[in-house]
RNA sequence: GGGCGCUUAGCUCAGCUGGUUCAGAGCGUCUGCCUUACAAGCAGAGGGUCGGGGGUUCGAAUCCCUCAGCGCCCACCA
């Protein structure tokens, strides 16, 4: 065999081995008769390029498929990318205003051909990134949530929906950009404090209202010609043209006067109502609200209850309306300083506060947001929140961690009506059009899946019959990203179009989900929704949150702070294999993960550990006459035990997602107990050749432990798994079944423990008085250890001798492993005053151990109530402190 | 304001329904080693009264109360 090199070098096998998987298909999964074992990514934006939140998300993902792959399962990890509208759209713009060119002076259709210019220059960018990680995805199946077939179904579900009349077109409070002239999303609206005002306005009784009288705690303005009036505190001056009614809390005593009355609005001149509810906080400015419920979402809330009439006064752009009467056309916030001047000229301003509020600012433009009455469409989530509810608390789908149960319930039934319409162009256009029926004074709508069939929908209605597919008017919007989000693990296997199909019958429902908890309400839970109204199953079984990936002193990942490393740079510097390692270690399921280089460098690390580890088996050289050696023999019998151990572990681990700790075990079996212990107890002497039995052992558990490693460091062991035997072209350890465990022996496994303890007093002893490890030692034990043991306590801890059955050497080195005694003769003298020291320390610390084992076992109590087996226990812990105490004390007597 | 969660070694975290796998792991630190697989390594060592206080119990890191600090989600007071 060729000498490899004793520094791995993932750069030079990483490619290697991708290009491999590739050209054999081993990514590739159809429908078979073995258990399917499925993911769906959750699709990364399209233009979007590999953060470390995604390689966090994406390495998990690669773990379990890989591992189920190993398994024996029909493993399919289904990739693909989302249109992301919003997020896209916005790009595009930016680089179309880069070069000069507004959207608004563009067509629909030319915007659109930019946006799938640059979807296409730029798509899948973030796919490949995927493939330098190791991702094992079926790339035959890429998929994109604007493609025909995911498109389609799209459009399908919202005409069914709106047959069901679980879709409708209402009014709604929406995030108004005034500078782009669209909704947001409330994830798009960003709260900053802003030192404000707040303006204190009079409002008078209107005439003809009852005068009541005063109660007790009435607080009464009255100005200088004796007219009552109320005050009002607010923020927002200008919007006293959409003032419908005036609020006061029911129990606050300073207003009680008010009840029923009217009053009029300043400047304005309206009579408004005064209204009652409990919403109005009674220690806020005067317990006096002004309700204006076309532009504010909490006044929106009270108009609705209390039947108020909407104003809505600003344009598109916050202007102000025509319909406010007055100050038409000025921009909201010159409004503001005009309307505040008018005011105090005309007397009816109180007074002016300095005032801090935060308030919300649109992400993209920076501007303000002028919360906005709009018609939008909505998808009913009542029907929708009653059947995803059960599912999750029975844990039918179950989230790890748990807690997310019950942010998910709460939500549920909070739940409110989803707006799925968006003013944006790049999306599903929605499949509705408008059109006059001939002599009917407004439009109406019709939904379906295209114009003909619209146009089609349209004749058959009486008086329609002569409609031209121009007489119809499709609407301007496009569907919320997360409308076609939700039908995902659906639409990949082509749920919707196909019903019932062999794929979707196969593949679904999915295994696992890997995703964030923000998108927990966007994403997950409207998953579940529709799993449930279109295949009637629920859509995955598991659902593993991710915490959210922060620098080493916790804060989060950013481009403005550049403390965001590029993922490609770690791979190109650690190895895929080592960053994966990395992420793993500290990423337990829904907590954040500090991330550090240090954890790629100690999973690089690890690579070159098993990488020489490989070296010195591959370096042997064989006798094949030769016959196993005790010591060997043993080594071999428990390592097979002690692997077994970590098997069932890893599996129990890796069953609660606990994946960074099933790395750790992993890790340490590799590390310590395979590398540190096994190979040493077998490794032949310098230059000796090493006997069949022994390599093929040492090759077998190394095979093993290479197909245990694999999900999580893929490249490495595949290619060691290939230099380890002769493969077939295609054969990889990718199919390589996962090591199954065997019926430990326990008993060995303690036996071994014990030699190791030994041992490591042992090299105590040579560490403390500077005994170099090439020179041999006796050791004599005062009692027996089992005889199985003593050949391979004395080729790892070098001795010419062990005796047993010794008496008390005061001249010697001694450490005690349980109760038992150990002692090494020592050529030079060994220092009595620091030994002393040391061995009446320990007697001090026995002896309170012992005391309060005393105290405890002497409390009737503890010793009638505690259960049978504690008490045996604590009596032992008794006894053997005794015993050791003696054998110290012997120790210290004899020193003297 | 409402809800959830966290606080254990210098750092990142395990410790399930109270009692030998109860004080643990990895990294870091310290000491000694270039020992012929690996210095990206080997061997050894030190390090925490489990955030503070109180309670329940024979017994509390673990259960209850309370205080302090931190984090997240939701709703955001005009």
């Amino acid at each position: 065999m060729k000498e490899l090199a004793t520094v791995y070098n993932p750069s030079e096998v990483e490619g290697k081995w991708y290009a491999y998987w590739m050209e054999h298909k081993l990514f590739r999964s159809t429908p078979d008769a073995r258990q399917p074992y499925t993911i769906v990514i959750p699709p990364p934006n399209v233009t979007g390029i590999l953060h470390m939140g995604h390689m966090l998300n994406n390495t998990i993902q690669d773990i379990l498929v890989r591992r189920a792959r190993m398994l024996g399962f029909n493993a399919l990890w289904v990739p693909g990318t989302d249109h992301a509208s919003i997020s896209t759209e916005t790009k595009v713009i930016a680089k179309l205003a880069s070069q000069g060119i507004k959207k608004t002076d563009l067509t629909r259709e030319q915007f659109l051909e930019h946006a799938w210019d640059w979807t296409n220059t730029h798509g899948g960018i973030i796919l490949q990134q995927l493939r330098k990680l190791g991702a094992s995805c079926d790339w035959d199946r890429t998929a994109f949530t604007m493609d025909e077939s995911r498109s389609e179904s799209v459009i399908k579900v919202f005409c069914d929906l709106y047959d069901k009349g679980l879709i409708y077109r209402g009014l709604r409070m929406v995030n108004w950009d005034p500078v782009n002239k669209t909704a947001i999303s409330d994830d798009e609206v960003f709260f900053e404090q802003e030192q404000s005002k707040l303006y204190y306005l009079r409002y008078y009784l209107a005439d003809g209202c009852e005068y009541t009288p005063a109660t007790e705690g009435d607080v009464i303005h009255t100005d200088a010609d004796g007219r009552r009036y109320a005050v009002v505190a607010t923020t927002r001056p200008e919007t006293i043209m959409g003032d419908t009614a005036m609020c006061i809390n029911p129990k606050d005593p300073k207003n009680q006067w008010l009840k029923g009355m009217k009053v009029i609005v300043p400047l304005v001149n309206r009579e408004i109502p005064v209204i009652e509810d409990r919403y109005v906080e009674m220690d806020f400015g005067t317990g006096c609200l002004k309700v204006t419920p076309a532009h504010d979402k909490n006044d929106y809330m009270l108009g609705q209850k209390h039947n108020l009439e909407t104003i809505d006064i600003f344009n598109e752009d916050a202007t102000v309306a025509e319909c406010a009467g007055m100050y038409v056309g000025m921009d909201r916030f010159d409004c503001r300083k005009a309307i505040s001047k008018d005011l105090e000229e005309a007397g009816l301003m109180e007074k002016v506060e300095d005032y801090t509020n935060n308030i919300g600012l649109s992400e993209r433009t920076k501007v303000p947001i002028e919360p906005r009455l709009s018609l939008q469409w909505f998808v009913k989530m009542k029907h929708f929140a009653d059947e995803s509810l059960a599912p999750v608390m029975d844990d039918v789908i179950k989230f790890i961690p748990e807690k997310y149960k019950n942010t998910y319930r709460i939500w549920l039934e909070n739940i409110q009506d989803w707006c799925i319409s968006r003013q944006l162009w790049w999306g599903h256009r929605i499949p509705a059009w408008y059109y006059t029926a001939p002599g009917a004074a407004e439009e109406s709508i019709v939904v379906a899946e295209n114009l003909e069939k619209a146009v089609d929908k349209v004749r058959a209605i009486a008086g329609c019959e002569k409609l031209q597919p121009s007489d119809l008017r499709q609407d301007e919007d496009a569907l919320d990203t997360w409308f076609s989000s939700w039908l995902w693990p659906i639409t990949l296997f082509d749920g919707i179009n196909n019903p019932g199909n062999e794929e979707i019958s196969y593949y679904y429902p999915t295994a696992t989900l890997v995703t964030g908890p923000d998108i927990i309400f966007f994403w997950v839970a409207r998953m579940i929704m529709a799993g449930y109204e279109y295949i009637g199953k629920e859509p995955f079984k598991h659902v593993y949150f991710t915490g959210i990936v922060r620098d080493k002193i916790g804060r989060k990942m950013s481009k403005t702070l550049g403390n965001s490393p590029d993922p490609l740079d770690l791979i190109e510097k650690f190895g895929a294999d080592g960053v994966r390692m990395g992420m793993m270690l500290s990423a337990p399921a829904g907590n954040d993960i500090m991330f550090d280089d240090k954890l790629c460098e100690q999973g690089r690390n690890f690579c070159n550990k098993i990488w020489n580890a490989f070296r010195l088996i591959n370096g042997w050289d064989v006798d094949e006459n030769a016959s196993q050696d005790t010591v060997a023999a043993l080594a071999s019998k428990w390592f097979e035990s002690r692997l077994s151990a970590t098997i069932e572990e890893v599996n129990d681990l890796m069953e609660k997602f606990r994946i960074n700790e099933a790395l750790m075990a992993v890790y340490r079996l590799f590390w310590d107990e395979f590398s540190s212990w096994y190979l040493e107890m077998i490794k032949p002497a310098y230059g000796k050749p090493v006997d069949r039995k022994s390599l093929d052992d040492a090759r077998r558990y190394f095979d093993a432990l290479l197909r245990l490693i694999h999900p999580f460091m893929p490249f490495i062991t595949e290619e060691l798994w290939q230099h380890l035997d002769q493969r077939a072209d295609g054969e990889s350890i990718m199919y390589a079944p996962m090591p199954h465990a065997i019926e430990k022996d326990n008993d060995l496994l303690d036996r071994i423990e014990l030699a190791k303890e030994i041992i490591s007093g042992i090299r105590g002893v040579r560490a403390k008085k500077n005994i170099p490890a090439k020179d041999t030692l006796t050791l004599n034990i005062l009692g027996e250890i089992p005889a199985e043991i003593v050949p391979l306590v004395s080729k790892l801890a070098n001795l010419e001798a062990i005796n047993t059955k010794c008496e008390k050497d005061a001249a010697a080195a001694s450490f005690l492993v349980g109760t038992l005694e150990f002692n090494i003769p020592l050529a030079s003298a060994i220092d009595i005053d620091a030994e002393k020291a040391r061995i009446a320390k320990e007697i001090d610390y026995l002896t309170g151990f012992k005391k309060s084992v005393e105290k405890k076992l002497s409390n009737e109590r503890f010793v009638n109530g505690a259960p049978e087996a504690v008490v045996a226990n604590e009596r032992k812990k008794l006894a053997d402190a005794e015993e050791k105490l003696a054998a110290l004390q012997a120790t210290l007597d004899a020193l003297k």
